[in-house]
DNA sequence: AATCTCGTCAACCGCCTTATC
DNA sequence: CGATAAGGCGGTTGACGAGAT
């Protein structure tokens, strides 16, 4: 409870770090794994919080990460998580390997924000601020659907959290030098409720990613355009896999209960707090049946907010 | 050349959740 | 079961550089 003291003693270095900083974290974390932050500075040599120097391996260090420009299939995929998902940008990281969800953070409040400003695009709730002329084309329903997708996708992560909670409960192992290098993975969970996902073995990662979050929103773009979309495909790949027995149960309850709650009358969605996500789901039955009905949509939302050449 | 303005992004802050005792 | 420690997240800040004046 409370935020931790470790940042308010005095003597802590604070600001940049040093090459110097950076060597002494690196060596220590390849040798023996991070482990403890709270401890870690202090056995690597360093006058850091332990907070400080999570903060510059997970965001700098970290040998996975790729840094530079984003492409525009990162873009695209940020914007459209971001519709989904509002600004939970560890979720959204989770769908973009190699980038940090501070990086993404910092991506979309200088640039992406601004494109769809310009665009006359409300950044919050990727509405379009003339709705009136908008809702000629059709694009407030399609906001409503927007957010039933969005409480699929938060109920997915919400699954995915709660499947990662289950692995690791049978397979964690505590020491972080049976990690490689201590290496700490960014899982592909919902981060407002398992937001200790450190030690997953490279396997588990594996699974899960596989499992449920390597379709991306490209690839969904393109399952609208051929096929029948069926609401999250990554959720149907679940059900046909007989060792998620929990996540089988809960789709079940996705689709045993009604669609009944699922966005208000202004077309936001409820919010799928932890916990609740499920129950909360008390909408239309099937939602193959839902999604297929509006197959067209996401091409329209997608075309809605791409950031097309000309725009920018 | 000096100053100002603006954009970028690494890092910090404060709160929350989870784990542990 | 409550208190505390630790980790994680999102919001915000501030240093720095580039371009404009």
């Amino acid at each position: 409870m409370g935020r931790s003291p470790c940042c308010d003693k005095l003597g802590l270095k604070k600001g940049p770090w040093t090459q110097e900083e950076d060597q002494k974290l690196l060596a220590y974390i390849e040798e023996h794994g991070h482990g403890s932050w709270r401890s870690l500075p202090e056995k690597a040599g360093l006058h850091r919080c332990g907070k400080s120097c999570r903060l510059r391996w997970t965001n700098y260090l970290r040998p996975d990460i790729k840094r530079g420009k984003f492409n525009l299939q990162e873009e695209q995929t940020i914007i459209q998580l971001h519709a989904l998902l509002g600004n939970r940008w560890s979720a959204i990281a989770t769908h973009l390997p190699k980038r940090t969800d501070n990086e993404i953070k910092n991506y979309w409040n200088t640039h992406l924000k601004k494109r769809l400003v310009k665009m006359g695009i409300d950044p919050v709730t990727h509405k379009a601020k003339h709705e009136t002329h908008l809702s000629s084309l059709g694009l407030t329903k399609n906001t409503a659907i927007l957010s039933h997708m969005a409480q699929w996708e938060s109920a997915r992560l919400e699954a995915e959290a709660r499947l990662a909670r289950e692995s690791k409960l049978l397979h964690y192992q505590t020491k972080p030098s049976s990690h490689h290098h201590g290496f700490t993975h960014k899982t592909s969970l919902t981060p407002w409720t398992s937001k200790t996902n450190q030690g997953n073995a490279d396997q588990q990662q594996q699974q899960l990613e596989s499992s449920t979050s390597t379709v991306s929103f490209s690839e969904m773009k393109d399952l609208s355009a051929k096929t029948e979309f069926v609401g999250s495909s990554t959720c149907l790949s679940l059900i046909k896999e007989p060792e998620n027995d929990w996540f089988n149960s809960t789709v079940h309850e996705f689709e045993a209960t009604e669609m009944a709650g699922g966005v208000d009358e202004e077309g936001r969605s409820f919010s799928a707090e932890k916990n609740e996500t499920v129950k909360e789901w008390s909408g239309g039955g099937d939602c193959s049946n839902y999604y297929e009905d509006n197959k067209n949509y996401l091409d329209s939302i997608f075309s809605f907010i791409d950031p097309s050449p000309p725009m920018f």
